[in-house]
DNA sequence: AATATTAATGAAATCGATTGCGCAAAAATA
DNA sequence: TATTTTTGCGCAATCGATTTCATTAATATT
């Protein structure tokens, strides 16, 4: 059996403890370290002397729990191993640590299923805000819709699901993806394929749109057979160059959904002997580091500017909570590095 | 004003609500929901029913101000957005989500402010255990101390203080390099230049001394003018290889610290009309994704599996609190990737 | 000097779940 | 049937900080 007398031994210095040893209030330990109005400078001082005299230990729970408020908030997203999601993570971390945040990170490992329950992690740790950018499997989310539906401020941000009603912040994928191909059919590229992502993705379908869109305005055609679906990964890309150039004339550029596939093209091209590019162009998109080193011409997304956007349209409805504003969605234009793999005109 | 019949409106369900519903007592209620022994196993099916059914929410900031275990681990690392970092955190979080506990991550942003800071968040939010890679500027840590004292759990990975005395999952740099250099011995280099990082960090150290021991191992004169500290980014690759290779004889490969500067050794090299591998060997260090595009030889870190080793350390010191174990350290063998960039002798 | 204001503090309720203790009813045993 | 054991549940305290309301002391006003 342990002694008595002395508190829990484990736990640490409460305002309880403060206020014995001063010989006063909790309540009013509370309100000086609080930095409370209507509470005498001197006592404040010497409050906070105390605390920090007898290692006084905040706890945050016991606060939360009282307040109301656990300045937390939560952030899901497929995976957070991936260049973008990472830099846009960052930038999300940082802007709310200042505003007195932080945040509790999710994966949903690109599965519905961890998706739920990792939202039901977040609310069950009383988050204020929540941030998500869905996983592929993702094609419905009812428990998105109770989250808004119960006055949870969320966000959904670039992979998101149109038709759930409420704030979004998207790359504008149509008109990089337009750009891109502009550029390309500017620096004399005609036949132009596209490696595209799953179209039940928003971004992709978007890709593929302003894909087809550029091509319809310039007055070239449009080929289904020059858009492969299944070309995302960097073998994608070595697999369906391999049978796409293999046959002459069927093709002199590509135009990638991403920069892995992209690169995987630019690879296989040159092994196959092709020169690029003068005899090909390739764009992919994402701008991810090793674009640069490969000369690859690519889109460039604001990573930071997104997760800025995103901490601040967040913060704003949270803390202006009673004037449940209308839901907005914010597009950030991308914007296109032309680099040498599609530098055809003085290449 | 509002009504005062109902409840507070915003608020959700709990387990007063849940039992006042069932005419029975909060107590029993929560035993049911927790599946507690004693408890009338048709009272456990009702009260999960109607908990279903009134939507309840669990409000955990209770349930763990009331039992005292927060299931929360915190992490601090210098920044997110690295390669490595990001694939250790995805694999700590994997681990430790199957076994009921969530991650918060903070970054330091290799400052020490902010590392000390993020602590301090981390502590008010009662994680059980705390990981942590030191930012660059840390070269000494009372917090991490007296978190220890305390009997907190607390891990060390990758970038740690040595003189902490305290867990620690590290990789074996010296061996790496050791290896490494060996390698490019035995591919037929002999005037290996080294560029390094800061030697007050301990990765970068024993980079150092393994390269440094391999030299003397076989037989080669170690030069300190051949070892170059700056030498971590792609920028500072390219200069100090310029300026190096400037003289010709004076180097003939290059064992860099970082990716990154080996890259930068390569471009450089490479326009400089050096042939890599023939007339110039290069290896990096961390195996970052791009190293295998480029055919650079590197050092693969394995990162996942150091994330589960963190992990699963943690868990045990959590789990088996009462047996205050002596601190240890575990050192995982990182590997040799060799590539054509050091493949002088069949290259 | 008497009254009105203001300032500073304390007492106690509260946030919502958990849990030790004890009681009563049901089941098992004598 | 009487007694013991088991089972199931309720009461009330608790975790630690916050906050409303009331109270006292200090200051200002007439």
């Amino acid at each position: 059996m342990m002694s008595k007398p002395r508190k829990k031994d484990k736990k640490g210095t409460t305002i309880h403890d403060i206020a014995r040893a001063l010989n006063m209030s909790a309540s009013t330990v509370s309100r000086s370290l609080n930095n409370h109005p209507g509470t005498n400078i001197k006592t404040k001082k010497l409050v906070q002397k105390t605390a920090k005299k007898l290692n006084y230990n905040f706890n945050s729970l016991a606060s939360k729990l009282r307040s109301g408020r656990s300045h937390t908030i939560g952030l899901i997203v497929p995976r957070v191993d991936r260049e973008y999601f990472s830099d846009v993570i960052y930038s999300i971390e940082t802007y709310l640590y200042e505003k007195g945040y932080h945040v509790l990170i999710c994966q949903s490992n690109e599965s519905f299923e961890k998706e739920k329950s990792s939202f039901q992690t977040l609310l069950r740790n009383n988050v204020e805000g929540l941030v998500i950018s869905i996983s592929k499997e993702t094609t419905d989310s009812p428990i998105m819709e109770s989250i808004i539906a119960r006055g949870i401020p969320l966000i959904q941000f670039d992979r998101v699901l149109k038709k759930v009603r409420g704030n979004k912040v998207i790359n504008d994928n149509f008109a990089a993806a337009y750009n891109a191909v502009k550029h390309m059919i500017e620096q004399g590229y005609c036949r132009i394929a596209h490696y595209a992502g799953p179209r039940y993705i928003n971004i992709f379908e978007d890709r593929f749109l302003g894909y087809r869109r550029a091509l319809e305005d310039h007055g070239l055609p449009f080929l289904p057979s020059l858009v492969i679906e299944q070309g995302v990964t960097k073998e994608d890309g070595e697999k369906i160059t391999g049978a796409l150039f293999a046959k002459p004339g069927q093709a002199d550029a590509v135009f990638a959904a991403s920069d892995y596939s992209a690169l995987g093209a630019m690879t296989k091209l040159t092994d196959m002997g092709f020169s690029i590019p003068h005899e090909v162009g390739v764009c992919g998109y994402a701008n991810e580091p090793f674009t640069e080193l490969f000369g690859l011409t690519s889109i460039d997304q604001f990573s930071s500017e997104m997760g800025k956007t995103i901490a601040k349209t967040l913060i704003e409805c949270i803390e202006e909570k009673d004037a449940p504003s209308v839901p907005k969605t914010i597009t950030i234009e991308p914007k296109l590095i032309a680099r040498k793999s599609t530098a055809r005109s003085n290449g």
